[in-house]
RNA sequence: GUGGGCGUAGCUCAGUCGGUAGAGCGCCGCGUUGUGGUCGCGGAUGUCGCGGGUUCGAAUCCCGUCGUUCACCCCA
């Protein structure tokens, strides 16, 4: 099967067979999502420019919204198309705040679209699914674990689809409280310089501490040692200690991080594996101490496929203050690099579970009745498009990848089903015939690369 | 948004020095008209991404553009 298409740079569309694996991705999501009990909600695509644009956000590209018929020089409508689920999400608990309950779990699957230079596992428009706890005032820390093992369950409960995933923990009042324990003039610059190591050499990140972060030769060399600890387990706690900088801010990060890492513990697998990385800063200014970013193993050229984190101030009206901690999967970013190497299809092009031969013009109700009664034991079935040889009939199921083909019986004979596969056929009564389970839907078939 | 590579049949690709387009796979037909796949025989693959320029002549050289990909930038 080819690579997901594009007519237009940036906005992929997907052949039936390759639709089938984001559709499945999307539902086992949403599956678990539901299991722990977050709503699903969707707000518009559209938001104000003021809104999106807010916080610093000026490095993201928004699409803005025109009128065709708008007078030459006539102002855009002021409204651009979201370029995340977060920020619409915060206003929507704004705008909605008298109507929630406290403390608010949503998840939210949707577009979202970014007017960037696109590449491979990065585009135009792009789908993401986001889950958000939010709370009024204070929201408990132990949210910050849950947001974490949700998305871990959905992702482990693709099984082995995708390719073995790391999730990436570290926590801005740790890094922020460290920066600030060795004298560190400013710490948040000290953090996107931070940010740059995976594509900066360390030599490189530390000049740029002296530099631009005003940092002495002896800060900076400390600053890296805290950036190079990573470790699967709360082992990360000690070797922190161990550079023996004290800050009580640091002291809250740590104790905070060491939960999210024992609370995940348990969703730890060979497949999924929690990781406290104090490397990891993330570039969005609004997060305010846990930060997350999911990695795909050997895909490491996409950077992250999904990421998020604890934001205390990003919703607020002034009076009352709508604290969130969510994380974010990128459903687009994950799923088209794969679909379009071929590693993930579909086992079949259409949802058919049986294609009802046709044995001419005239007997067309016979095998309509026929599909229909499989229909009512929710067996997908469809009816040959023409009466064509039988032969050619099979052939047209087998291009669809439908597995069976059903004979109605003529002149009074049983009707019989054949598994084009095997080539078994054996007689059966379309009122109580089923496919095995396996064949009931579409599957997601993996290729080894 | 900046810079580089690439773009030929449905797919993977070849195409010499500028001389009017090929292979494999797949597809269609027939052998076999109510049972596909194997095999045999036959057939069609096409705006050489698009537009313009140079030339007697362009898939080939030049420019632009669109798509794609890589590196920046940024991030899902």
């Amino acid at each position: 099967m080819s690579s997901p298409r594009a007519s237009l740079s940036g906005f992929p569309e997907l052949l039936p067979d390759q639709h089938i694996v984001e559709q499945h991705v999307v539902d086992t999501l949403r599956h678990t999502f539901e299991l722990h009990g977050f709503a699903g909600i969707e707000t518009r695509a559209v938001e104000p420019l003021d809104q999106l644009l807010r916080k610093g956000e000026t490095s993201n590209e928004v699409y803005v919204l025109r009128r065709l018929q708008a007078e030459a020089g006539e102002a855009d409508a002021g409204m651009g198309l979201h370029f995340d689920l977060t920020v619409p999400f915060a206003r929507y608990v704004l705008d909605n705040a008298g109507k929630l309950e406290f403390p608010f779990r949503r998840y939210q699957i949707q577009k979202a679209w970014r007017g960037e230079r696109p590449q491979e596992g990065r585009f135009r428009e792009f789908t993401q699914a986001d889950i958000d706890v939010v709370d009024r005032d204070e929201l408990p820390f132990h949210f910050d674990v849950e947001v974490a093992r949700v998305m871990a369950e959905g992702i482990a409960a693709l099984g082995d689809l995708l390719p073995p995933m790391r999730l990436r923990v570290n926590n801005r009042k740790l890094i922020e409280g460290f920066y600030r324990g060795i004298g560190a003039p400013d710490p948040s610059r000290v953090i996107t310089i931070i940010d740059k190591l995976d594509k900066l050499p360390a030599q490189a990140v530390a000049d740029l501490l002296i530099e631009e972060g005003g940092l002495t030769d002896a800060q900076a060399k400390q600053c890296l040692q805290l950036a190079e600890i990573e470790a699967a387990d709360v082992g990360f706690a000690d070797q922190v200690r161990s550079l023996a900088v004290t800050d009580p801010l640091l002291e809250t990060g740590i104790d905070e991080l060491v939960s999210v890492v024992e609370g995940c513990a348990s969703v730890n697998s060979d497949r999924f594996q929690v990781v406290a990385s104090l490397s990891l800063a993330r570039g969005l200014d609004y997060y305010t101490g846990t930060v997350f970013e999911i990695y795909m193993d050997g895909f490491e050229n996409l950077k992250s496929v999904g990421g998020g984190g604890r934001y205390d101030a990003l919703a607020s009206d002034g009076k009352t203050s709508y604290p969130g901690v969510g994380i974010s999967f990128g459903v687009s970013r994950t799923l088209l690099p794969l679909i379009g190497r071929g590693l993930l299809r579909g086992s079949r092009s259409v949802p058919s579970a049986v294609l009802v031969a046709l044995a001419d013009e005239e007997s067309r109700d016979t095998s309509n009745a026929v599909a229909q009664r499989l229909r009512a034991n929710g067996v997908a079935a469809e009816v040959a498009a023409a009466p064509q040889r039988f032969g050619k009939q099979i052939r047209y199921a087998e291009r669809r990848g439908i597995p069976f083909v059903w004979f109605p019986g003529a002149e009074g004979a049983a009707d019989q089903v054949k598994d084009i596969r095997s080539g078994d056929q054996v007689e059966a009564d379309p009122g109580s015939w089923t496919p095995p389970g396996d064949d009931l839907r579409p599957a997601v078939l993996k290729e080894d690369p």
